[in-house]
DNA sequence: CGTGTGACTCAGT
DNA sequence: GACTGAGCCACAC
């Protein structure tokens, strides 16, 4: 069993990986979001280095979006992941997801207020 | 150990 | 809404 080796990676990725897979389908999260959750606020740039380099299949990278809504990247097959957000319910348009704002994850607990 | 790069984000124009 | 510049972070060389 053990075909993966998390523990080859370092803590950060770690702590992304396991935040990307908390992620439940149906719902979608931005890179910002995962790097907060994964300890570094900052550090959304990071966040899709490691997604880029993901060697773990387990993690639905592809629910992981770019913030505004828009779908970021996919090592260039952009397009796949777009059917995937789709299969999954999200609703997309383009390179834009439409209803980010609701399912977006975790729940910000509801719209943005006047100031971001 | 310094530099460059990238599936990013924000603020300003 | 779109483009530009600057900031921030981890990794490969």
């Amino acid at each position: 069993m053990m075909a993966k080796d998390p523990n080859s990676r370092s803590d950060f990725v770690r702590r992304v990986l396991s935040v990307v897979k908390r992620v439940p389908p149906g719902r979608v999260i931005t890179y910002g979001m995962v790097a907060e959750l994964a300890g570094r606020p900052r550090a959304a740039r990071a966040v899709g280095n490691i997604m880029a380099s993901c060697g773990d299949r387990s993690v639905p990278c592809h629910r992981v979006i770019a913030a505004a809504g828009r779908i970021g990247g996919f090592g260039g097959n952009i397009a796949m992941k777009q059917a995937l957000l789709r299969a999954e319910g999200v609703r997309v348009a383009g390179q834009l997801v439409r209803d980010w704002r609701e399912r977006t994850w975790p729940a910000a607990g509801g719209r943005r207020r006047t100031n971001k």
